[in-house]
DNA sequence: TCATGAAAGTTTAGGTCTAAACTAAAGACA
DNA sequence: TGTCTTTAGTTTAGACCTAAACTTTCATGA
């Protein structure tokens, strides 16, 4: 079955995320939420929820630690939080993001070009089927 | 990214599964263990964790709580633990099983099974690059 | 206007997972 | 035999995640 493949591939390189992100003091969670508002800052929690497919509950806690490191800041705004990273956030941010890129990259450097193309096809194909 | 897909589609497989399980009060991890030693009774603590990718204490705990329920019983051999279904377990992992992959078949079907073997073949090549 | 209801965020209980420290049982070898 | 190391399992602290209950704030329409 191929689920039980795609399942071992992603935790591979879940893992493999995970140790090289501890460099930072990040989890991937945490890196999740950075790259996110780091993409487009002015977010709403929720908006960040439903981007990262995690519950809003979620979102709350990993932003309460990242508020509590200095990577993040909540600004209130009617009844919503807009999210920006701070100078610190967004240092970390410039630096995680490439090389995070690049093991990604890595990992999937066994696949040539066009298999790599092939496999984000069938990929988009099946996540457009999920809803 | 192709990554970025690959964590869609399995996050949202991965929910889907667990919203189908908690009909029998079945967790993903629970479902997990239970498929590997109702698949070959016998195994070991350790043998149950390498072959899921998730460490043994990981597994010494969704092992309580599967024992407290009934469905596992760890047979103490020397300094191992050999796990075996019991009757209740046997029971649930012959109902759950093929409703399980009934569930990842169908939420595999928007690609033609051509497609899914080329998925599975993709996969296959990645996961064993990757040690 | 004001009451009702929907939406954003927070909190909590409970299960998952890891890393690391710990215990106990084998095995190995001088 | 006695020590030393390895291996299986357990425990613990801390982060993650969800579902569900809760609070606050906005919007809507009678």
């Amino acid at each position: 079955m191929g689920w039980l493949r795609l399942m071992r591939v992603y935790q591979k390189v879940d893992r493999a995320t995970a140790e090289h992100l501890r460099r930072w003091g990040l989890s991937v969670a945490q890196f999740g939420v950075l790259a996110r508002v780091g993409a487009s800052e002015g977010m709403t929690q929720q908006q960040v929820a439903d981007s990262l497919l995690v519950t809003k509950g979620n979102v709350c806690q990993v932003l309460d630690r990242m508020e509590g490191r200095g990577w993040i800041s909540r600004r209130p705004e009617g009844r919503t939080n807009r999210l920006f990273l701070t100078s610190g956030g967004r240092r970390v941010f410039d630096e995680v993001l490439p090389s995070q890129e690049a093991l990604i990259s890595e990992r999937f450097s066994a696949l040539s070009k066009g298999e790599q193309e092939q496999l984000r096809a069938l990929l988009q194909m099946l996540d457009r089927s999920l809803g």
